[in-house]
DNA sequence: TTGTACGCGTTATCAT
DNA sequence: ATGATAACGCGTACAA
């Protein structure tokens, strides 16, 4: 391992003149330059993180902390954020929080410990206790998720966006339309989003049929079979995530019912998974990507709180049509 | 920020015993333990991350590079990961090395100036470069590909696991079976599993037909096109990605075909994307999240070198079937 | 069993 | 413009 001292008596100069020109500071002549920078490639000179950090009380790092680190949305979300952050020169420190928040507080002890940056969380918000884990110096962001109160957040209106996606079905002419809403217990994402399912349904002097499910494929079947008891002539499903969408387009299919000719459906996010069945479902779009990536801009400016909104679309492919008559 | 000599004044010992108490190493009275961790908790005192690496010269990180941070099969991988290093206290560094590799030399430079205890690699293999960068004290673990010649990785037997699967088809009766095969280029993945097919193929007596796809679900549709053009009376379709074979499934209903009574169609690797098609795949399974977690602790265990193959298993969901007569 | 003293690599400060 | 020095917080010989 090369040092600064090392360099600094190979160019002949102090450890503090290496740095300043390593670093790009001010305070040394053109010809010193040269020679420390002629020294630092010889010698194949790097600036240790561990030393720096221990210094500046700071490091390159990023937490991101996703629910689960295998589900489509978060994948989206990352690659967004690896990108903007390898693009700055940070490194990503990646953890679980488990369903119920569960590891959680051990990754921001973590993150304290290594002075993170900041911590991106996805899908979450944070909490009182969270914020005293992680000190008052490393900012928080919430990505995909609204709490307009609270702390600063990367996310779409989710209300805005169930009551546009509710209003496309129906101006494409659908009458009855059950939502497959949320987990209930998810207030900022499942509630706004069956509120603006509902006020659209209220405005068209239309009856709301809900079911509940968990976001995820398996909660899909079980909630269309719940939607269709209360309401067997459906026409339309919203689904409010891509896997529930997913489950219910196999579902239907596989009780004889043909997508989108009986039955149109229309999912959530626009993840990878909305490609994967067929017919290829319309969905609601979230720019998770670059909800990411505005994440680490936001982190990297620190002076810039409050809650970003990002702007979501409805993309249309094969599973909705209007209804057949 | 409490600091160790913080604790050793308010416990009335020295900094050097405090350290013995919390690392738990021996040299100290019960008694001594006692006033020790009372202060640790009182003060709410916790180790320095960058303090520490800066004497002991190693992190608690774990550097994971993957091609992309939003593929199923990486998904699959960092959840096991995530999981065991959590389990014993390290950090997860997440990067993407990008289709051609383009990112990892500067994410190589990053994990050694962190002295990362260890690099995993997904569906990729070290190179002497990449050897270079990283030093000599770091070790590399590569997972779901498997240059035996090389370093330590954890992979299934792809060769092995795809001629049992072609040899599952034939055993359902199939004689025209076509193979997607992967990127041509991807010799430690792709190459295996092509050769096992055509040795399950030719010992039966059979022609192989094969056609190339990338692995992505967008290869699916135009791979399926080409093997039907070289065979139009196919009877299964083994893909050597889920993705390929959801896109076959789906590309062949799209012609009017079912699956799996005109068609079978057989993927590869067990993802989620295997769930989301209708009707569901069967597939070859690789354990992969136990495949993360076998990873980390073989770096955890430096001294356990060499190549460890997990075993694989063939999935039965609708996909497949005996051939209709 | 416990304490002292030093070193790790960097950077801020102050002096020159 | 440059140098010397003192932190930063921890771990560990070595001494007591």
């Amino acid at each position: 391992m090369t040092t600064i001292r090392d360099v600094a008596k190979d160019a002949g100069v102090s450890a503090a003149t290496v740095s300043r020109v390593v670093n790009g500071l001010l305070g040394y002549s053109e010809e010193t330059r040269q020679r420390v920078e002629e020294a630092v490639l010889r010698l194949n000179y790097e600036t240790d993180f561990m030393a720096r950090g221990l210094k500046t009380r700071q490091t390159s790092v990023i937490g991101l902390l996703a629910p689960m680190v295998s589900d489509a949305l978060a994948s989206e979300v990352m690659r967004g954020v690896e990108e903007a952050a390898r693009e700055h020169g940070y490194a990503v420190m990646l953890g679980r929080t488990g369903s119920q928040s569960v590891f959680i507080d051990g990754y921001l002890r973590t993150l304290r410990t290594y002075r993170a940056a900041g911590v991106i969380l996805i899908s979450a918000v944070i909490t009182q206790e969270m914020r005293q884990l992680l000190g008052p110096n490393i900012p928080v962001i919430s990505v995909a998720i609204s709490d307009r109160s609270g702390p600063p957040s990367v996310s779409i209106d989710d209300e805005r966006a169930a009551y546009d996606a509710t209003r496309h079905l129906l101006s494409l002419g659908h009458q009855r339309i059950g939502l497959l809403a949320g987990d209930p217990t998810s207030i900022y994402v499942a509630h706004p989003r069956q509120r603006g399912y509902e006020r659209a349904m209220s405005e068209a002097g239309r009856t709301p049929v809900v079911a509940h499910g968990t976001f995820f494929y398996d909660s899909g079947a079980p909630g269309l079979d719940d939607l269709l008891r209360q309401e067997p002539n459906l026409t339309a499903v919203f689904a409010v995530s891509d896997e529930m969408a997913a489950a219910v387009v196999n579902e239907l299919q596989e009780r004889g019912r043909r997508v989108p000719d009986d039955v149109s459906v229309l999912g959530f996010d626009n993840t990878s998974t909305s490609q994967h069945v067929h017919p290829p479902l319309s969905t609601v779009a979230q720019p998770l990507e670059d909800m990411g990536k505005t994440a680490v801009n936001k982190i990297l400016r620190a002076r810039d709180l409050g809650p970003r909104i990002m702007p979501h679309s409805i993309i249309s492919r094969g599973s909705t049509s209007p209804p057949h008559q």
